[in-house]
Order: C-alpha cells, then sequence, then structure tokens
RNA sequence: GUCCCGGUAACUCAGCUGGAUAGAGUGUCUCCCUCCUAAGGAGAAAGCCGCAGGUUCGAAUCCUGCUCGGGACGCCA
C-alpha cells in the first residue's frame, strides 16, 4: 500500500472539481512535520488561490469538501495559512497492517517491469579489490535489490577493468613466474604484489618493458599464448573480487561480469559507425566528437576522444559501447552506472554522443549515480598509515575482528561460533550500513568507532532491534507463522509504528527513482525507533494485558520485525535471531 | 579560466517536487531496569542553515553575485 500516492490521488481527483482548476495541476502533499498536523498535509490551497484569485483558507474548505477521504482519515483540518492535515484512521491502518502482514511484498506494490541495467563494482583486475570499490559494489548492489524487489527485471553488470596496457607487463611477469614452476594461483596470491613486482621490472630490468609492450600487441592481435596467460591472470583475479562478494554478502555472480574485454570486439564498429554520421572527426590525429552543448563561454566545445592518433581505444569507446549493447542487445528501459563523481563530466558528454549517434534508444535512460570518496578521520583519503591503499579484504577483516571485541565484553549465551557468526554479521552490516545510509553524493568520513556502536544509527542497533522482537516471540510462545490476530490500534505510538511500517514502499520507491539507499536506511532507523517507543508504551506480556491486545501487538511487531528484515536484507545486511 | 559537487548544532549527517516552531545520531546533563538482552526508553541544553541580494503569501530548498573546500576539463579509467 502506497499510502502518499493514495493520498494524493484523492486530492487529485478532488482539486480538478474545483472551476478553472486543470487536469493535470499539481498536487502538493507531504508528510506532516509534526505529529499534531496529523501524517500527512496537502500544500495546494495556497497555490490554488493565488491562481484562481480567491482565498487559500477558503479554497482549503472547499477542497475538505471535495476530497473523498473517508475511508481513510479520521479528520482533515485546515490550519494556518491553508494546509489540510490529514489524520489517517485507525481502523483503516489496522486493516492496512493486516494487509502487509499477509503479503509476500510486506505490502510493497509491484510496479509495471521494466528492463534495468545496473552497472556496479566495476574493479580493476590487475590490482586487487581496494576500499575505493566498495561504494560501488555496495550502493549497486542495494539499488540493484530494491529496484528487483519492486518487481523490475533487473540486469547486473560487472564492467571489471580486465584490459589495458598494464596487463602486458602483468601478464610477462605471470610467464616468467610460470616458467619458474609456480602454480598461477600461488604466483598471483598476493596481486598487489604481483603488480608491484611486475611494475619494478618493468621500470628497471633491461628489456622487459619492451617485452611488456609487444605483449600488449600481441594480446589485441589475439595471439594464443598471450590470451591464455591473460585468462590465467584475470581468472585468478576474478576469484580474488568473488570472496570479497562473498565477505560482503553482495549479490554478484560470474554471470554478471561484462568486462572491457568483452566489449573490444564492438569498438571499432562504434568509431565507424559515428564516423559515418559525420559526429566524429579528425583532429590533432585522434578521432574526436565535439561538443557544441557543452562549450565554454568563448565557445570552444568540449572534446570526447574516442580514438588515439596512434589507433587505440579508450575508455570512451567501450563506454559508447557498452551503452549500444544496454540499449538495444540486453534491451534496457534504464541503465544506471554507479562510479566515483569524478567521472560525472565523462558520462555526461557520453550520453551527449550516444543519442547524437543513435547508440542508445530514446526512451532508454542513462543514469550516472556518482559517489563521493571514503575519508579518514583527518578528512583526507582513506589510507594506510604509511600511505597505501587499503585492501578491501583487510578492512573487512578487520572489522569483524573489532565486532568480535566488542561482543565479547559483553554477557552472551551464545556459544562460540554462534558469537563469531554474529561478529561477522554486525562487523561486514556496520561498514555497509555506515556506507550506504550517507547521502550517495557526498564524500563520508570513515570512523571505526561510531559504525560498530550499538548505540544510535548503526547496523548494530538496528540487527538488535531485530533480535529484541524475536526475542519478544520466543517470550511470549506464540508463534509468529500462525498467528492470526485482530488489530486493534489505540495508542499514539501504536498507531505511529503502523503509519511508519506503511510508509515502506515510499522509501522504497524513492530508494529506486533517486538511487539512494540511504532514504531506506534513515527509514529502518525510524523504524526502529518508532518500534522502541512503541514497546515503551504498549504491554504485551505483561500481566494483565488482555489476550487480544497482546496478539494484535505482538501482530504489528511480526510486520516491524519482516520489515526491518526485508529492508536490511535489500541493503545487503545480515540479521540474526539473537546476539 | 570554464563547468560540476558540497558548506546545516561541538562532531557525523538527514531535510523528497519551496510550506507551519530546521531534524536525527554521537557527545554533554536529568530521569526510568517486576513485558524483550539498559546493546533500551523519556526529557533538556545546543543552529546568523557559508555571506549578500533577489523571486513570493512563504526560501535551508529556486535565481544572481561572492566566498571557502573538493573535483573535472584531448589521447589514463
Amino acid at each position: 500500500m502506497n499510502v502518499f500516492q493514495l493520498v494524493q490521488d484523492r486530492f487529485r481527483q478532488a482539486i480538478v472539481k474545483i472551476d478553472g482548476v486543470e487536469q493535470n495541476a499539481p498536487a502538493p502533499l507531504a508528510r506532516s512535520s509534526r505529529p499534531e498536523f496529523g501524517e500527512y498535509q496537502f500544500n495546494g490551497a495556497m497555490a490554488l488561490a493565488k491562481m484562481l484569485k480567491s482565498n487559500p483558507r477558503q479554497i482549503a474548505t472547499q477542497i475538505v469538501e471535495l476530497v473523498n477521504l473517508d475511508d481513510v482519515a479520521e479528520s482533515l483540518d485546515i490550519a494556518g495559512p491553508g494546509f489540510i492535515n490529514v489524520k489517517l484512521k485507525p481502523e483503516w491502518l489496522s486493516e492496512q497492517v493486516a494487509a502487509s502482514l499477509t503479503s509476500e511484498s510486506l505490502g510493497v506494490e509491484k510496479e509495471q517491469a521494466k528492463t534495468v541495467v545496473v552497472d556496479l563494482s566495476s574493479p580493476n583486475l590487475a590490482k586487487e579489490m581496494h576500499v575505493g570499490h566498495l561504494r560501488s559494489t555496495i550502493i549497486g548492489d542495494a539499488v540493484a535489490n530494491v529496484i528487483e524487489f519492486l518487481g523490475h527485471k533487473v540486469i547486473r553488470q560487472n564492467h571489471m577493468g580486465d584490459w589495458g596496457t598494464q596487463f602486458g607487463m602483468l601478464i610477462a611477469h605471470l610467464q616468467d613466474k610460470l616458467q619458474a614452476s609456480e602454480v598461477a594461483t600461488t604466483a598471483l596470491s598476493d596481486l598487489e604484489d604481483f603488480y608491484r613486482q611486475a611494475k619494478i621490472r618493468f621500470d628497471e630490468e633491461e628489456g622487459f618493458a619492451d617485452r611488456a609492450r609487444q605483449y600488449v600487441v600481441k594480446l589485441q592481435g589475439g595471439d594464443p599464448e598471450c590470451e591464455t596467460l591473460w585468462k590465467k591472470f584475470i581468472d585468478v583475479s576474478i576469484q580474488h573480487s568473488e570472496e570479497v562478494y562473498e565477505k560482503l554478502n553482495v549479490n554478484l555472480k560470474r554471470s554478471d561480469i561484462m568486462g572491457e574485454s568483452a566489449y573490444n570486439p564492438m569498438l571499432p564498429g562504434v568509431v565507424a559507425d559515428l564516423k559515418e554520421q559525420g559526429i566524429v572527426v579528425e583532429d590533432q590525429g585522434a578521432q574526436v566528437v565535439f561538443l557544441e552543448e557543452l562549450a565554454n563561454k568563448d565557445g570552444e566545445p568540449a572534446v570526447y576522444i574516442v580514438e588515439k592518433s596512434g589507433g587505440g581505444y579508450l575508455y570512451s569507446t567501450t563506454d559508447l559501447a557498452a551503452m549500444k549493447y544496454r540499449s538495444f542487445d540486453l534491451n534496457a528501459d534504464r541503465i544506471i552506472i554507479f562510479t566515483d563523481a569524478r567521472q560525472a563530466f565523462h558520462f555526461k558528454q557520453a550520453e551527449l554522443v550516444g543519442r547524437k549517434g543513435g547508440l542508445i534508444k530514446d526512451e532508454t535512460s542513462y543514469e550516472h549515480g556518482p559517489f563521493g570518496m571514503m575519508l579518514g578521520q583527518d578528512g583526507k583519503p582513506f589510507k594506510t598509515r604509511t600511505g597505501g591503499t587499503i585492501k578491501l579484504v583487510d578492512l573487512l577483516d578487520e572489522s569483524v575482528e573489532r565486532a568480535g571485541k566488542l561482543l565479547a565484553e559483553r554477557d552472551s549465551d551464545l556459544s562460540a561460533e554462534e558469537q563469531q557468526e554474529v561478529a561477522r554479521k554486525v562487523g561486514i552490516g556496520a561498514i555497509k550500513y555506515a556506507d550506504l545510509s550517507k547521502n550517495r553524493t557526498t564524500d563520508y568520513i570513515f570512523n571505526w568507532d561510531t559504525m560498530l556502536s550499538f548505540e544510535g544509527d548503526t547496523a548494530p542497533y538496528l540487527q538488535y532491534a531485530y533480535t529484541r522482537i524475536k526475542s519478544i516471540f520466543r517470550k511470549s510462545g506464540v508463534d509468529a507463522e500462525s498467528l492470526n490476530a485482530d488489530l486493534k490500534i489505540t495508542e499514539a505510538q501504536e498507531k505511529a509504528l503502523a503509519v511508519k511500517l506503511l510508509q515502506f514502499n515510499e522509501a522504497i520507491l524513492t530508494v529506486s527513482v533517486n538511487s539512494t539507499p540511504h532514504v531506506l536506511c534513515s527509514y529502518l532507523y525510524e523504524l526502529s525507533s518508532s518500534f522502541m517507543s512503541f514497546y515503551e508504551a504498549c504491554p504485551m506480556l505483561k500481566e494483565g494485558v488482555a489476550e487480544d491486545v497482546k496478539l494484535s501487538r505482538l501482530a504489528i511487531s511480526l510486520l516491524t520485525a519482516k520489515t526491518l528484515k526485508k529492508g536490511l536484507d535489500l541493503l545487503g545486511i545480515e540479521t540474526m535471531e539473537r546476539m
């Protein structure tokens, strides 16, 4: 049930009945800022009054008379300059909560299915995944999950960096290692180290650089030996990534990989195509597109290079090929690409070129979901003490270890194995939540203490809120599966919780439309605090609580637990029964 | 130089298409353990929303200028 939409639709139907109001007049509805203003407020009376040259409060009165919310609202009050405050009916809320409880999707309405391509993670296979890949991976995963949950067909595309000149030196180095009878997996057990070694040889060893460059050419020419080496290399590197995905609890499979190399065969065609259309021209030996749309004040257009003067292709060419493949071959209605904010200009250009050159269908939307950097406590890019990049695996392992220590400080009746499992879920969840709960577009400051805290807006708090409800059920002896209660909402906190529960749909929708998981995070946090307040005010298992009241409240608690679990699940954060 | 993103409480951050007294969390202070695991709850103090103009019934939100920080801007991705 999308309450917001329902109420808005009712208001929309009402205002068009007023003389002089157009069919598509805006119907500005908002969630109320304060409880005394009800749950929703309609703010359209002021604008309409102005348009109709009338008195806002008079228009508001007219709207209240016209709007049909009898089944949903218990009162509609006009306040201030002409706000219409909507107070929802407890009986109606009860019905909706009950319906959500029996609904597979917890009351979230499916949308008309579209095909959505989500480009996420996309690590460079020459090196190991580092903290810079965290955001693309988990934000992309969360958004993909949410869109999928709404009933769309999501195609994940892991645009891995498996191509480029650096692979020349890497496979040359690998060849020597293998000849020294090393096995690929051991030689490549530490990719960072391997890369460093290869780079040193490239810079210092006589003849190695030439050999590396030769290998690049051979590789591009399809030389079988080089290709075998290259495949070996990326295979091991992909395995590294898969370990990270596994640890991260991210839904990415081998079949989601569509690396840069996969687009190689399409690149000449893309350029030739654009050239034929006269979009691409030669300039300083390179094949470029001039974009007048992005010209500066002196009229100098922006330049987008699709082929180097030497004749090689670039990431810009690959991105165009990917765009075409996704729009035409994968039939995407929507393409969302999660990369860091520095590439915003590049994708803006890419879209312009693609649209001009017909590399994307008009009806396919092309969205770049930029995100900021992870910063250290000092506000500078997050690095090791010595200034090196932090491996993602190390970061995750450290988090689990820290979580384990914090958990060990508390009393627990869990076994050692269970505790370890909890530590894993808490540690990983904390890192993910700390990231996902922040606005995607800005940089954020990484802090172990605040993200692993069991207090405040953190994953551990949400996970704990979930286990609390599970614990209540264990204590109650009521079986959640067979719970069939008559819902009755009486207390203010009960009503607030019910409303919050029904707003799950709104939160999910916002995440889907704007690709902003933090909206779901704050929703879940608000839901948890709503539940805590409800729990304080509305006893269930206390002596003297009537059976029907107890069951009704347990039912609301059950939906809370289910919603929390589902929400966290969509964010890629695991829950547990006890902690 | 041009363009993009940001500047909100001591700290970390929300604030959706302009709406009522700008909200959370942390930290500080006060109170509450005979329903779950106090890993909790209730409350208080805390803000020239970077600055200055403008638009209007109404601006943190829109427009302009400035300022500070980050980033991008032809053969890296």
